[in-house]
DNA sequence: ATCCTAGGCGAACGCCCGTTCACGGACGTG
DNA sequence: CACGTCCGTGAACGGGCGTTCGCCTAGGAT
């Protein structure tokens, strides 16, 4: 057990937080096998035995940042499925809100963790792969609920968890920044491709949704 | 220049396509950069060395499956849309079920296609990404058709691009043979999580309908 | 002033990588 | 039977990889 425990973002910037940083840079633009722990360690100002000073491999650095951001990801969307109220419309839009949002301000990290899973070992892979079930879960059965209570119509929830988390996801691949449409944009115009909420759009009344 | 003509498959198999196979099986499994030529070698029962004389590199092999793929697909995509006539709404139907079959048959060519573009050098990966622009652009002309000819009502004709191709493509990486759902019920159920073919889908006359 | 420790340095380790090549056998063609 | 071509063999190449380690120094605690 050589690294600390220096989790996210505490005051300044900590020698792992910029060795994380580097790290999401590089396995996003050149990938987890591609990127050398030698460029990793020019990029942050340190000869390459001195990242070890702060990791414990490179595995699991890559497994620190998956982890990171997935676990970010559900609090997330937890605190405002929670916020949108009762309503399953209100919640599956509080979700793909959500989810838009941080797939755009997140999509190195995010792109890192939809790609990169075959680069860990058992262990974390599973670990990973659970949270990821766990996130998917919050969505189906927002949908199933949804469903239940009749307000959307669905022929298979579980295509629809599927199609819906396909569009947000792939949110990370083609968002820019500087493109041609804002954040706040694309979180309005892009649920409305989502097949079940649209008939659904107008009832939904302006007092629950906020 | 070594290697063979040989494209994709003409009567038997040769060492050409045993490779092929083989690479395809392995970049899905382990990605790219994890198979070396020495995995690649074992499994179709050769020397390291022997692979050359059916290959020009690692990076022209990745290369090859990529652009074969690609091209098959367009190749499909435009029969069957040209196959379901004018009416854009049947040609957008066509393109969905046509991606998601291909994506379903061809899941693993098709998540190479998708996931491994940074192993490509800069000439490579100029045509792959050339192509693939050339495929989203069939979807984007039909669905703008669609709305000019008041068929459709789409927000964002690009936005509503992204979402489609981001659910079709996503079939390769859920999708399973012996699955819940046999193909054709995805081809038939799964277009439907995609909304601007929602409120459309009953005024479609069945003669159109192939 | 002394000690302790965190952490950077830089060399080294063993391993595996993609690629090359001289060699030799198999085999269809004249 | 001789010849040329195809192609598999197996060894070798240089180089990059992740990881380890002994050394040294800076700075806070006592």
């Amino acid at each position: 057990m050589t690294a600390n425990t220096n989790g996210t973002d505490g005051a300044a910037s900590t020698p792992r937080q910029r060795i994380l940083e580097a790290a999401v840079d590089l396995f996003h633009r050149e990938g987890y096998y591609a990127t050398s722990l030698r460029q990793l360690a020019d990029a942050v100002g340190l000869q390459v035995g001195s990242l070890y000073n702060h990791i414990d491999s490179k595995e699991a650095l890559l497994g620190d940042i998956m982890r990171t951001v997935l676990v970010e990801l559900i609090e997330e969307t937890e605190r405002e499925m929670a916020a949108a109220g009762e309503r399953p419309v209100a919640r599956v839009r509080a979700f793909l809100r959500t989810s838009i949002r941080f797939h755009a301000e997140r999509r190195k990290e995010t792109f890192i963790g939809n790609t990169e899973l075959r680069g860990l070992d058992d262990a974390n892979r599973r670990e990973i792969v659970a949270l990821r079930d766990r996130y998917e879960l919050m969505l189906r059965e927002a949908l199933e609920a949804g469903v239940t209570a009749g307000e959307l119509e669905i022929p298979d929830v579980q295509l629809a968890t599927l199609a819906a988390l396909a569009i947000c996801t792939n949110v990370a691949v083609w968002y820019r920044p500087d493109g041609r449409l804002s954040l706040e944009e694309v979180q309005e115009l892009l649920p409305r491709t989502f097949g079940p909420l649209c008939p659904v759009l107008p009832p939904l009344t302006a007092t629950n949704e906020r």
